[in-house]
Parts: C-alpha cells; structure tokens; sequence
DNA sequence: TTTTTTCTCGCAAACGTTTGAAATAAATTA
DNA sequence: TAATTTATTTCAAACGTTTGCGAGAAAAAA
C-alpha cells in the first residue's frame, strides 16, 4: 500500500520541522526564500498534497455541502443540481447527493446522514410525505446553515429560494384564457407542499382576474403521469368537459395531451394545455408543450450561493432568513 | 458556537478516561456493564455523535465514493446516479458528484478534487473529449479502486460496467430490416468512444446478416439534439432518403422524427426510427420512439456494487480488471 | 564589544478518535 | 496471608495539519 506523501517525509528528507515545511508550503514570509523553493521543490518532485481530512479535523469544516432531494431523475431537480454544482465547483466546494424518493422516512435517514458527514451546510427540497419539519430542525441546532429550495415551508426559521410559482401559474393561466378558453381544469400537487398552494392561488386568482367563476371541481390532485393520464381522461369524457388545463408539472401536461388524443380531441383546437416546469420533454412533446420555465439551473445557483454566504457570515448573531424568489417566464409553444 | 459535544465531554462528566468512554460505546468486553450503560446514557443524553472526520483521519477513509459523470441532466446518466445512490446509501457510503460538463480540462480538474477529497473510491463516465486517460492513471497510482462505466477504454487497467452496447444496436438495426427497411442511416456517436464503435459494430454486423449492403456514406456523426435534426434534415430531402434510422440516443432520434414530420413525412409510415437509452422523453414523444432500453439504473447499481466488492478487497496482490456488461433490451414503440 | 533588532526555524499543543500496552483493583487460588 | 489470575481502567501514541510562542543565529545599532 502505498502511502501518500505527507508533511512529514518532505520534513525528514530536508531535515527540517513539520512547522517550517507548513509554512514554506504557504509562503509564511517567516521562512527564507532558500527553504522555501526548497521545499517546494520537493513537495512537487514527490506529488505531495496536503490531506484534506486532517485540514478538516484541524479546521472542523469539510468544503463540503449536503444536498437532500426528492429525486434525482426529474429533470428539474437534475437542473437544480447543476446549478449548485456549477457554484459549489467555482468556490472549491465539494456536494454530497442525498436522494429521498419522496420517502420521509428516507429523508429523516439522509438528515442524520448529512450530519455525521459534518458537511458544512445543506441544501435541501423536501419529499411529498414531509410535513414534520423536526429532523431539520436539527440541523439548525447544530448550527449547520439550511437552505431550502423549491419545496419549502415557513415552519423554519431558515433561508428560502423558490421560483415565482404564483406569478408562472397567473400568467398560464391568464394565457389560457386569452387563447379562449372558458373552462379551465387545474391539476394540481398535494396542498401541503408551498407550490402547490402557490401556484393553485395564482390559478385562482387569474380566473378572477377575468370574472371567470372558480370551482373546486375543477381543481384535481394529479401531479404524476399515471395519475394525471387517468384523471384526465375520467374529466375529458364528460359533457361539460374543460377546454383548458393547467398542470402543475410538465409531466402531467403531456399526460393530459396523450390523454386527449386518445379520446380524439385535438390539441390544442379543442384542448389547450399548458405545463409547468420547461423540462426537455416539453420541447419534444406533440404539440410541442406551452410550459412555465422554471429556471432550474438559476434556482440551483442562487440557492448554492445563498448557503456560501450564508457559510461566510459564520457566528451569525441575528439570524434574519432570506426568501428569495426567482422569475419564471411562460414559454408558448403549439399546445395553447 | 455551540461546540459539538465529544467524548472528551463524556468522559469528563463521568470522571473517566477517553478510551474508556470510546470501548464502552463499542461494547468492548473489557468495560465493566455498569460503565457501559452510564457512558450510553450520558452519551444519549447529550445527542452525541461521532465525529466522522477525526475517524476519518485515523482510518484513513471516508466511506465516500466520488463521481465523475459528464452531465447530470441526461436522463440515462440520471437514471445512473439514482442507481449508485440506492447502492451506496445500502452500505452507508456518501456520494460525491463532480461534473464534467463534457470538458476534458473540467474532468481533469475533476479528478483531483476526488483525490484532495480523498474519496475511497470512483466512479467514472468520462467525457466525449477524454482520448488522454493519464489523470485517471493517477487515480489507480495512488491505489484508488477505479470503475469506468458506460463511457469506457480499454486503455486502462480497470473495471467496466457497459451496456451491452452491441447486442442492442444489433436487434434495434435487425429490427428495422425486419420492418421493411432498405436503407437504414445510422447516427453515431464519436468513434474514440467505445460506445460509438459498438454501436457501430452492432449496425454493420446487422446489415451483413441480411445481406445488406454496408456504406460509410450512411453513417453519420450526429449525438445531440441540433446536430441530429441538421444532419436528418439535409439527408432526407435528397432523392435517396434512408426509409430507416438507427440513432445512437433518445435525443437524436427525437429530432431525426421532428425533422421528418417538418419534411411532411410520415413515421413510421415513410420512416422508421430507433433510439438508444429509453428516456422518459422516449415514450413521449409522437409517435412513441422505439428505442434500446439500457437499464440506467441497473447499470448504475452494478457499477457501485463493483466499486464496493474492490474496496472490501483492499490490497488486490494480482489485480485483474473484470468488465461487466449489462444486457441491453429493444423496446418497440410506434415509430417502427 | 555589547545590546538590540531582525530573520529563520523548531517545540509542542491541538483537532477527536482508536488501540496496544501498562497499571490498578478485584477476585481467585495456593 | 501471599501469590496468582482476572477484570477493569488509564496512558500514550498515532492519524496529518496548523500555529502561538520561544529560541538561536545573524544582522544592525549603539
């Protein structure tokens, strides 16, 4: 096995101290010129580099961020870790992925995970099931920053970066109404995550906008293909079917069109469709899928580099959260 | 700074040594059960919690297995992540992810961010420009367990999980002959990759099976969205348009079928096309694509699996590098 | 030459844990 | 009671760094 150089040997083969090497390696200016080109000489000639686990121990922070996520194959969350990546690598940050499935038992697991791996703080969206906040509140004892991203909750006094679910939601919506249509079906996620209240109010709220009568009839659970694919074909069947629907993913919209071409209703002449999300799915979808871009990437740099702000600060005397709320921006395409 | 509370604290309180206190919480024979339940009881009180890093520091490990994948946003590599995720929380290892970004320069520094993390092993993907594999020589020099896997090379003495790159493209080519096609266009991937030649391979050797005529005129390096479409759009409008696709991903594909229905073709009617990975997209698209599913998640488990059976290992006295390949499967839609 | 200042460098402790060996206390045997 | 074994606990070193402080040597000032 071979060892890894260390501070030692370069010490032992210059006859010089631990301390002097250290400082030579950081260009102390308490170590001459002579010593120091010394060293780095040989630092270089035997491919030392320092060992960052005893720098972490010394240090007790690790240049390491946790990220808790629902799953990582929606094409949204892969956004978001991009994001925080592309940001976590330009500061010389290292991410830890701690998936949930969606399993609150999973994610109380990946919490305890993320703290014996004493990273330095933590990112965090959490699952569907999650509607006990404790495990996080945890972390915040800990003193371990949290930021929380797309799923949120105002239960925790922590920082926030959420898409302007409300306002993407307002403008599809008002979209659909513009394109004519009168009755507007909303399928939506379960009423206990921050988006799904978010962004049925601005669904609600643009039909008002227009004197359009709202019902919750029209207003289903369907956030999953399956779901959303038998919904809508149970609603589409019916006399007094929608003309429009709103879904609260991208998935769900194409469902929603598969599910009104197999009932022959054209899209979008009888049906108008709009999704939520701007996934890649979107753009290959038929009719190509009119969606609210929710800027994943953005939302995943912004939520990194609120957190290393956050680690900069350390000891925070008041801590005062932050919520912030990036733009999404309706993209029309050929299902509206 | 509320300080995290270590076994020093423990054994203060309870007036003992710290080996006690640390033989006591790993029942160690030696401690009498008196102190044993006192030592766990403080110890449990006060939420103690080991601290992995100085662990870490004595074992010289960290139970982490680092990443480097080329794009997180592709569906297959997502598919991949979620796979070595489930394995690696199984036999608590923590994951680190490092992107490429399909940057050679990007994955060199990669990979001496996993050497400064000092990760136990990795995992690797590399990227379409890599045809210079030094910097992961440098891995195994340094006695890092290295898995490649879907991207690999031969070139190297390491372990590989591949599709079974080959077979698929030979039944998804076969397939299209025995649909009725004449002249099948294949669109491949870079040639210094291992994938691309075997695909390749699978295309040729299938052609020859039944006695059809193979040209290098009807292959073309085309691997992403635009590419594929530009590339699609110029060969289907002269006079001897290929009746037949084979593309080497999902996303060529799409926009093989996008370029034909802009051209006032029909698929599958006038043209069949065949993809390469079985993305969610894949069976959104219109028509449905046929494709080669290629077990993203298996793959992923597979390739973590390895990377543990070597890192359980330790010292390999003969090193021989196993090469695992994943079956591969043909999952026919309605664009054939 | 003596004193003071400036340059270089080494000592030792610290981060939190584990572990072989030594030490003490208790129990058993002679 | 003394000698021996056994049970329980502590000591000290180690993992690889950093860093405050002290020390010796050389240079500058007196």
């Amino acid at each position: 096995m071979k060892r890894q150089v260390t501070i030692k040997d370069i010490a032992y083969k210059l006859g010089l101290s631990t301390s002097t090497v250290s400082r030579a390696l950081k260009d102390h200016p308490d170590i001459s010129s002579k010593t120091r080109t010394a060293v780095k000489e040989l630092a270089a000639l035997l491919g030392y580099r320092p060992n960052r686990i005893a720098l972490n121990l010394r240090s007790n922070s690790t240049r390491t961020i946790g990220l808790i996520i629902p799953e990582i194959e929606h094409y949204f969350f892969s956004a978001i870790i991009n994001g925080i990546e592309e940001i976590a690598y330009k500061n010389d940050y290292s991410v830890m992925v701690f998936q949930s499935n969606e399993s609150y038992k999973r994610e109380v697991i990946n919490t305890n995970a993320v703290l014996t791996n004493r990273v330095d703080g933590v990112l965090v969206s959490f699952s569907k099931e999650t509607n006990d906040f404790s495990h996080f509140q945890k972390l915040i004892d800990n003193e371990i920053p949290v930021v929380f991203f797309d799923r949120t909750t105002e239960d925790l006094p922590a920082d926030q970066v959420v898409a302007d679910d409300y306002q993407g939601a307002f403008q599809a919506v008002n979209h659909l109404i513009e394109k004519g249509c009168k009755r507007i079906a909303h399928f939506a996620a379960p009423q206990h995550l921050q988006i799904g209240k978010s962004r049925l109010a601005g669904y609600h709220d643009a039909l008002l906008k227009h004197n359009i009568h709202f019902s919750h009839e029209l207003v289903f659970l369907a956030d999953t293909f399956e779901t959303a694919r038998k919904t809508a074909h149970e609603i589409l069947r019916k006399p007094n079917a929608p003309d429009g629907f709103f879904a609260v993913n991208d998935i769900s919209a194409i469902a929603i069109i598969k599910a009104a071409k197999e009932l022959g209703k054209r899209v979008p002449e009888d049906v108008k469709v709009v999704g939520f999300e701007n996934s890649k799915s979107a753009a290959f979808s038929d009719p190509e899928l009119t969606t609210v871009d929710q800027f994943g990437f953005e939302l995943g740099r912004e939520a990194c580099l609120m957190l290393l702000r956050r680690l900069k600060e350390g000891e925070n005397t008041d801590f005062q959260p932050v919520r912030k709320i990036i733009r999404t921006k309706l993209v029309v395409r050929n299902s509206t």
